[in-house]
DNA sequence: CTGATTTCATAGAAAAATCTTATACTATGA
DNA sequence: TCATAGTATAAGATTTTTCTATGAAATCAG
């Protein structure tokens, strides 16, 4: 009934009121008087009343006219907002970023790119959590949030999957001899004391294993949540402690270096998103962004996508 | 820059969202799935940003695509009100009228024809107000009120006025001899008691002149400001009264007879309505209303469009 | 695994709407 | 009375929209 009303009619409509005059209002919109002047008599037609008397020449808006300039006026106003916010959503300079991210990304690495990423983007909203990789899990699966980062989970047909594989490092304190190293071998740290991750860990088991493979003793003096507090115990001489390379590559600490370990340990993190549901622009722009970082960092990629 | 997107577009878009299918979403609106397709495709191609993605043969709406809906609905939904108020506008169902009367018309004329007008139109609402004729003119001329009844005033550019000559009635009691015949003659009336309006009223004073006229004496024992108290006291048999032909014909009082004067006394009522601005299609149709009883009741009409 | 079915996309033709040019009509002002 | 300014109308051209036909990808039943 009102479908054949279209977004011109309106916009005509609105400058035909504005100048009271069909002639001015074809120049102002760019087109020719007869196409403005058709324009408002379809119009008239459709709504099934006169919107304007044609007084000595002069067009005189009648007060139905008037009526309906105000809702005119609301909605394109309306439609402009919306526009503008499509365009913003379109150049990325507006919409909400849930990221939930494990530990050892949450310190730098995410809040780094995260940063340069909003740098140039005042309207974009970011929910940030950081949270064990077992619950990012559900928080992706339950689509709560839009990006997580995580050691890699098992297959889940909820949760999209990128994982990426990264060697582990040894932090030694900077004024060690063993920094003389290019790598460091597990025997060289048999016995030596060193900070790990609970033992339920990945690292922490993988480390073990490889201190016992290679007849070493490792020396547990240190138990740890996360490796940041470990990498202070390092800098202050006490000990050692082996860490996957997410930390060990953007730890910015002058007291700390790292080596490569010899046999490597590797560890899996992975780039989660919700499965059954289209990212936003923004989810997929920034997770464009992590991928290439990750990429930089891990040695090797495995992306699988469930 | 969105001047390019049409109603016609919102809604397919919104059909396509409630039925989340192109196929369906086309047979909804009576087109075929291709048209509904380039449709979709042309509103991503203008928002610069998609709107769904094909997850194995079945449409998902992006996020962008969720608040985009949004934003239609309000739209549309502010269409939908605007077009259902315009289609009452244009059946005369809603609108407001805004009526000013002198007194010979605001007791029955008026309210009766107004009634009548309005008891089909739960959605009209009228300010009806009793004014001086006087008043009524600028009431008028201001633009206040949209439709006047008053004494016909003076021309003047800022009022348009329809003008009927109406004649002036004897008002008799009920139970006086007088009621027999069919018209009364002046000198018939010399000497009787009269209710008669202000000495600076036209009717007043055409009255004096025509007793006058007639070697007749006029006895004003009431002075009223209006003819309803005059009709009470005829009704009371204490005088006799000249009344306007509105008020004769439109007054209902068993106790009051109506006889025509020889010689005629005429005056002048008019139809007013402010010049400069249309009406609105209520206001017409109610002036319609009003002039054709005028007609009725009139003996003579005479139209003067300034 | 294969054929039938469903769904969306694309291409070309047809139909509809919109615009432009040309022209007529009316009112205003010098 | 003529020139000017404004609106309406008609006919042809252009653009947009829609339809028919067809192809490609995925799902489903056997």
């Amino acid at each position: 009934m009102f479908s054949n009303l279209t977004i011109r009619q309106l916009l005509t409509f609105r400058e035909v009121m504005r100048s009271n005059s069909i002639t001015q209002a074809s120049r102002a919109l760019g087109r020719t008087q007869p196409a403005v002047s058709a324009l408002i008599a379809t119009l008239e037609k459709q709504l099934a009343l006169p919107l304007f008397v044609r007084d000595r020449g002069a067009l005189v808006p009648t007060p139905e006219a008037h009526y309906f300039l105000e809702e005119t006026n609301a909605v394109l106003e309306r439609m402009e907002r919306t526009a503008q916010t499509m365009s913003e959503f379109s150049k990325l300079e507006r919409g909400s970023l849930r990221i939930a991210c494990y530990p050892a990304g949450s310190s730098y690495f995410v809040p780094h790119l995260l940063s340069e990423f909003v740098a140039q983007r005042p309207d974009v909203h970011v929910d940030f959590m950081t949270r064990a990789s077992q619950v990012i899990e559900d928080l992706i699966a339950s689509q709560e949030f839009d990006i997580g980062l995580a050691i890699t989970p098992e297959e889940r047909s909820s949760i999209l999957v990128e994982s990426f594989t990264c060697e582990c490092f040894v932090a030694v304190p900077a004024d060690d001899p063993l920094t003389n190293e290019k790598s460091i071998h597990v025997p060289q740290l048999s016995g030596v004391p060193m900070a790990a991750l609970y033992e339920e860990h990945d690292i922490a088991k993988s480390s073990e294993k490889a201190f016992a493979d290679n007849g070493a003793v490792f020396n547990r003096r240190f138990t740890v949540r996360t490796f940041l507090p470990a990498i202070e115990l390092v800098r202050s001489g006490a000990c050692f402690a082996i860490v996957d390379g997410l930390t060990a590559k953007t730890t910015r600490n002058p007291g700390v270096a790292f080596r490569r370990l010899v046999p490597e340990i590797n560890n899996n993190i992975a780039l989660l998103r919700p499965a059954h549901r289209p990212p936003s622009l923004l989810a997929e722009a920034f997770a464009d962004s992590l991928r290439t970082h990750l990429v930089e960092i891990a040695q090797a990629q495995s992306r699988s996508i469930v």
